[in-house]
DNA sequence: AAAACATATGAACACTTATTCATGTGTTCA
DNA sequence: TGAACACATGAATAAGTGTTCATATGTTTT
C-alpha cells in the first residue's frame, strides 16, 4: 500500500500547474513529439501538422514552466524535455494509459 | 534510458483529458485529499474550505472521467479515487514535484 | 546589404471553464 | 407526513485560454 508524501501548499500549485499545461492536446503532443530528443521547431511542425506560430506559443509555456529546453543551433532552435523528471513523469503515465483498456 | 510506449490518438486525447482534470488546483487537492481513503463530501468541503456546490460540481467531471468512484452510505456519499492505476499516478507525481526543488 | 530562412511575439477573437446563486433530489428522523 | 440533513443540478457570469493573423527578431547566404 503505498503513500504519497504530504505535499506543501506550493507543491500542489506547482503540481496543478503542470498538470494544466500537459492538458491541452496539443501540448501534449508537442511534448511527447520530443520526448525521444531534441527536435527543431520546423520538424515539430511538419510532423504533427499544426501551424508554426501555434507550435511557438505553446513552446513558450512549456519553457516557462521548465518543462521544455531549448537551444540554439545556428538557423534552427531545437528542443527537448527539460529533466529526466520530467520525461519519467511521462513515461509513467503514457504506461497508465497504455495499460489501462477499461475504455468507456 | 527508459522509453514511452506508442501511443494511439486515443490514448493521446484520453491522457489530456487525464490531465486536464487534474490541472485545476480545487480539483487536484480534492482528489489528494481522497487519496487515502473514502471521504464524505461533507468532509471535503470542511477541511478544504470550499462550498458544498463548487465541490459537488467538481465531483462530477472527476466522476465522469472515472477517476473518483462515489458510494452512499445512508445520508452520505463517500468519495474515494477510482482504482489503483489512478492513485498510483497520483503518488508518482506527487514524488516528482516531491523530489523536485529545483525551484524558480 | 539585402534576401531568404527559422523562430518568436503581440493583439484579437471565439470558446471553454471555474465559481456562485438558486433550486432540486434523496434519505433519515420526529 | 413533514422537517432537517446531505448532496446534486441548472443557469448565469466572469475570467481564462487556444488559435489565428500580422509582424518582429535573429541567423545564414548571396
Amino acid at each position: 500500500m503505498k503513500r504519497a508524501p504530504s505535499l506543501t501548499q506550493h507543491d500542489v500549485t506547482v503540481l496543478a500547474e503542470t498538470f494544466r499545461l500537459l492538458g491541452d492536446p496539443t501540448r501534449l503532443r508537442i511534448l511527447l513529439f520530443c520526448l525521444p530528443g531534441p527536435r527543431s521547431v520546423g520538424e515539430i511542425v511538419e510532423n504533427l501538422e499544426l501551424s508554426q506560430t501555434l507550435v511557438s506559443h505553446h513552446l513558450r509555456l512549456l519553457r516557462g514552466a521548465r518543462l521544455v529546453r531549448g537551444e540554439r543551433r545556428s538557423k534552427q532552435v531545437f528542443y527537448e524535455v527539460a529533466d529526466s523528471h520530467v520525461s519519467d513523469m511521462l513515461i509513467d503515465m503514457a504506461f497508465h494509459i497504455h495499460e489501462d483498456h477499461a475504455d468507456d
